[in-house]
DNA sequence: AATGAATGAGGATTCATTCAT
DNA sequence: AATGAATGAATCCTCATTCAT
């Protein structure tokens, strides 16, 4: 029970620290959205620093999370192809991600902090590991050339995301990502048949 | 003469600007830094944000200008394939922003002020487009397909600098962007000729 | 008990504003002769504007009530003459207001604030129109004349105060108080016999 | 023509010290105000300071001129009843006061400096001593009711025009100034008739 | 004589943080 | 466990004033 309190804090601070960042959002004004009392805070995150990485910390736990992507993209789940694998694993990758997550970690990514710089972008690196691997093994792609198309499609979709994200904007966000996916499929140096990769989310 | 000062302040305030961000960089901090007394930036800017905004488009003014973008890959200057052009326009793109530049404009994009949003994204955006008119007409892509293209390439870069930025790691960038565009273009959906697009800057 | 500290402020407040008007007294001023930390004023009172308003507002609360001043001249505590009434009211009035008070109500009549303004002269007016009303009905005066005569009387003891306070003199204050009284009597339109007007407090 | 600026300066600071006090009023204000440059005005003033000071000296000078009453009240233009002259000289008196002057005046007596607050009592002193013993004299009134009588005259006409000044209302202001020396002759001891009074401006 | 450039000191206000209850 | 009260340090910005031209 103690603990919905932490998670309230936590709740409306990554709201604050994803649209204000670290400096634009003060302990305050995060209080008020929180419903609790300034010292609340201190008393259970002892600074504002903390706060904030408590805050990183948990975004980067719930999102992006490379282990369950692994888990996808090797097909444990399913029988298919690696284009349909690569696809499903990707796109839940993606989604998985919230405007909110995106911004934050972007924000992390920016900071100062090299800790928290670091924290943010380790867990992206170990999806395009991820990737990179399985892209070398299944498609049979040269370990430099994996790695550049990984984190091209990573990056370019993370970047998609942000941009989305700080535009506000909605509508064809899955066709978009899903077209992304297929046509890097399709530029793979072994020229990986792409097909239709849709299935289920 | 008068302007010495005003681009010693939008020098040092930008390298701030771009490092710490709107909130976490104080003007008492750029005063400093730029060897100025704080009133000074106030009779040349007028406002905190207003020096911020100058800063910004200058950055913008400076980088990722579209129109040096499309006069290359449209190949005014000399006669090459679309390969070659395309691979030579991009790598400007990417080197003429530097670290510091790529930094603001990501704060500009993660801030709350929507003009500075924009400010920076339109100027991306313009460059996706030329990219994207020119894929389509180059290389017979369709419309939609040739956008997604565009934004992918663009995005991936961009992220990229700005990880490099953030991360102050050094080497291979050249390689790296070179193999991404290879990569990029080797997976143009109508299987456009690669080739060595690597023909001086 | 937590009014403590709001109504040091508040005293402390009022005898700076007074004193030194509302640009002339700094907060950090306030807050030394208050013996309180700076930002306890703006937990308090929001903003300087806000903190010269509740001032304002306690010094016209407390000094000059028409209500009294009526009910003191319509005879409700005793059976007296016109003229010994009017006396014993008046005096009430002028000396219910302190010299400090009498500064700062100056001080939100000249500031450039309509609301100050108003909130210190409708309260004078208010006495002016008790006076006037009273003069009309017990001393057979036309309105008119009578609304000159109020308005005359209290404006000169208000000046009269203003005198005092800003040159810091002493001595036969009620005298010539009382004398004015009785004069400004004799000459009521339809004179008004005087008497000796004197009577308590 | 060197002294078009300084009184240009003198203007313009008048006018704000008047409406905003000496705090509310900044140099560069009065700088604008004035189409001046700010150093013009320490060449020629040397201080803030000293241009407040200036700028009452100036206004002392040009209204409220005692000596100008007296002139007017001992019939040195002409030759009329006692009642007349007075109602004349006040007149003069009370209309030679700009709505301005008037305010800055005040803001002089609220003001922290002894200097300015004497500067502009001393001045409304010098007046209520020549009607005082004008009345002495002409009214055969004792002398002591006779400065009573002036200060209360005077007082309220002063207060009088500052309110007005505040307030910024128009009209009859003539007719109330006229009515309240009719009245206030009415009363002073000796029972002066009134007559009327009104002759010229 | 006149001013644009420049600034140290101080303005109101908010910050992250602690204390007392 | 939870918070209202309190504050030193810092925020952005403006002030009166001086300097260089």
């Amino acid at each position: 029970m103690a603990s919905k309190i932490v998670d309230k804090i936590l709740e409306g601070a990554t709201d604050l620290f994803a649209r204000q960042g670290y400096f634009g959002a003060s302990t305050r004004e995060i209080a008020l959205k929180c419903d609790v009392a300034e010292p609340s805070i201190y008393r259970l995150f002892l600074t504002k620093e903390r706060l904030f990485h408590d805050c990183l910390a948990v975004v980067v736990e719930r999102s992006l999370d490379p282990a369950q992507f692994l888990s996808v993209i090797s097909g444990e789940a399913q029988e298919s192809e690696f284009p349909t694998l690569v696809a499903q694993a990707v796109r839940r990758w993606y989604f998985s991600l919230s405007a909110r997550s995106a911004r934050l970690l972007m924000q992390a990514i920016l900071s100062d902090n090299n800790e928290w710089t670091e924290m943010a972008y380790s867990r992206i690196e170990q999806t395009i590991d991820v990737l990179s691997r399985s892209v070398e093994k299944q498609a049979h792609v040269p370990k430099a050339k994996a790695a550049i198309a990984a984190r091209t499609l990573i990056f370019a979709l993370f970047q998609f995301k942000i941009a989305r994200s700080v535009l506000g904007s909605v509508g064809k966000e899955r066709d978009a990502v899903d077209m992304t996916i297929d046509q890097w499929l399709h530029g793979l140096p072994q020229h990986v048949a792409s097909g239709n990769t849709r299935t289920g989310t």
